[in-house]
DNA sequence: GTAGAAACGAAACTTTAGGTTTCGTATGTC
DNA sequence: GACATACGAAACCTAAAGTTTCGTTTCTAC
């Protein structure tokens, strides 16, 4: 019961953060990531760039790529917000073809960086499923569950294959760039794919 | 025509280079990535492992991301080299099946890291791409277009498409690890797949 | 066999960048 | 007004990539 107040106002003493910093070192983090690339930027570059001190940095975050990390997120935020509406299989093709979308736009560009960039630090790829790779497989899972119970998909669809060969090889190509991706390419994984998934 | 010599014994001046020390140093920086990964390496590291001086390895390779990167298909080189052979839809499963091998094999997991390591870098990218993408995706080209004309495969598949629809998912847990990848799920790939493709 | 050319090892060196420390000041709570 | 903590500025530390120097070795040419 003592306890409670930490629920409605843990409010810590001295001074507090300055939530004006934290957004200008995440919003130089990712121009500077954008323009210069993920192993280009430097500390002190960000630093400077938002008007703040090195040691501020350092202060609230462990290292330069988790600066860099969440500098992506905060900025992706907005766009993995947008819901999910109707029924069947429209969503699921319409998920697919904003994948694609997002995946070549500006923001998925500079994704790629990052997920590049921290592929070998253990912590941040942990980080990484958790914020972004399991929240999408969610809505994922949850329109083909619905296209299963609506008979628009076999009953033994497996989900998680499903999501796996849909998504897979937009990554594929996102990644290793051996062909162009656009929506053609989506279009063209969905009409080939779906159907063997489909009741006949 | 007095340049005719050149192609047979275009031997030049001078000490010839260390083939010893060549490999000695793709072995050493190979080692040293697998057992530290691609950024933990250091340059005076893979020189001293290698019994070399630093200033040899600057002396052949720009940076010690191109170093790394030749460790790493040095390496490969014969694993990558095996022959493909049979007809129809035979070759094609075998050769997803081991794909998947390797990509999970301890030499799939160090070219996972050059894979990463290298991608801020034009140059490398474009190295991986020739060097090792464009040439495995000729022999599935091959693999596909001969069961296209065995009538195995639907005359309209488009390789490109089945390839990357076969491959992608692979790639996919190997890179983002949100799901194991073994072959179990190179065999759910195949026969989900597959079937699509085939004629009726 | 000797001259010239180029690679080699050893080791000192330069530069850049990530991260830390110090300290005086600013901003909050009690 | 006391206390706690964040802030900026700037010097600082350390590690690592890449370079330079130089004496030595290994080759070709004549």
């Amino acid at each position: 019961m003592k306890e409670l107040k930490t629920k409605i106002a843990p409010r810590p003493r001295g001074r507090p953060r300055s939530e004006r910093a934290r957004q200008e070192i995440l919003e130089a983090a990712y121009k500077l990531l954008r323009d210069k690339g993920f192993n280009a930027v430097g500390s002190h570059e960000i630093a400077q760039t938002a008007g703040v001190s090195s040691a501020t940095l350092y202060r609230w975050w462990k290292s330069k790529e988790e600066i860099l990390f969440d500098a992506c997120f905060e900025r992706m935020k907005p766009i993995l917000a947008i819901p999910e509406t109707g029924s069947g299989l429209t969503p699921l093709r319409r998920y697919v073809l904003r994948a694609a979308e997002f995946l070549v736009s500006e923001e998925g560009a500079v994704m790629a960086r990052v997920f590049t960039g921290i592929h070998e630090d253990k912590r941040l790829r942990q980080a990484f499923l958790e914020r972004y790779v399991e929240h999408r497989r969610q809505i994922q899972r949850r329109i083909i569950e619905d296209a299963i119970a609506s008979c628009e998909l076999k009953s033994t669809t497996d989900p998680e294959l499903l999501i796996d060969v849909l998504t897979g090889p937009l990554f594929f190509r996102w990644l290793q760039g051996h062909a162009p991706l656009d929506k053609g390419f989506a279009k063209s994984i969905l009409d080939s794919v779906i159907p063997a998934f489909r009741p006949h």
